[in-house]
DNA sequence: TAACATGTACTTTGTATAGTTACAACCGAG
DNA sequence: CTCGGTTGTAACTATACAAAGTACATGTTA
């Protein structure tokens, strides 16, 4: 499968309807981030479903639900790609084989310990933190 | 990171063949992850360029090159991985906007601060963890 | 030497993502 | 109230890549 860059469109997307005073169409965000317009408004539609992003039909107005500060990247992170995991158990292993289901079950007690301390840090990383890094770096350009 | 179960299945071969007295043959590991022995061979050909696994042509006895508490997750994720990292940025952002470039710039920032944490906790988990936790779960089954 | 293994190249298949097109629904200015 | 511009969404296509499967050269051992 080909990996996705979901999170970070929709962080691009975000970033820009933040900082950017311009009238903020999909054509102009696709433009940005090098992709067409129809994909634009699927990611920002499912933005919306999640309570992140408020638009409107027919109109090019789109805005945060809510401040910077308290939109984190496991709430993005969430929004975008569910309760897939970052790491794969195998769970097509034989099924009449006991060994296999026991090693997938004690590679699941780790891999959900990665996982949970993963988000435990996406948790502590915000839009704003985001939006400063990106204000500082077009500073320094 | 894209879909694949081929770290999962590495583990499972390792500890078929840590834990096993049978000859483990390609054939029969297959079997245990139901899959066909090709398949198996291929990701047992990674684990051997990396230096983990040892095997003979011709011959069913592979063999671990190190104590298990000396092989940690990191290790086999990178054999398995390779640099893939767990998020990806979208580098195919329009390079004539300069915005763009600078999200995804200080996007990188914070997932690369997000993989190195990920990578030291894998670093504390070792193969002989796994096994431990495996035979737990035999034992209470 | 025969039976059985591995190592590896090649092909096929399955599936998630991204790209694209099309169009209905909607907004706002004149 | 109409028209140009916009969103929302449903197709469909293209692409990438993991996994499954096939084949066979090469090696081991009884």
């Amino acid at each position: 499968m080909k990996y996705s860059t979901r999170l970070a469109d929709a962080i691009h997307i975000l970033v820009l309807i933040a900082t950017s005073d311009a009238c903020c169409t999909s054509a102009k965000l696709a433009e940005s981030i090098a992709t067409n317009p129809a994909h634009i408004r699927k990611l920002m539609s499912q933005l919306k479903k999640s309570g992140i992003l408020l638009t409107t039909q027919g109109k090019a107005a789109p805005a945060l639900c809510a401040a910077p500060e308290e939109i984190t990247l496991l709430d993005l992170y969430r929004c975008m790609e569910g309760d897939t995991p970052l790491l794969h158990l195998d769970t097509h292993t034989n099924p009449d084989c006991h060994e296999g289901i026991h090693i997938q079950l004690a590679l699941q007690e780790y891999y959900d310990q990665l996982q949970k301390s993963f988000e435990e840090q996406m948790k502590q990383i915000t839009l704003s933190d985001l939006i400063e890094r990106y204000h500082q770096r077009i500073q320094q350009s």
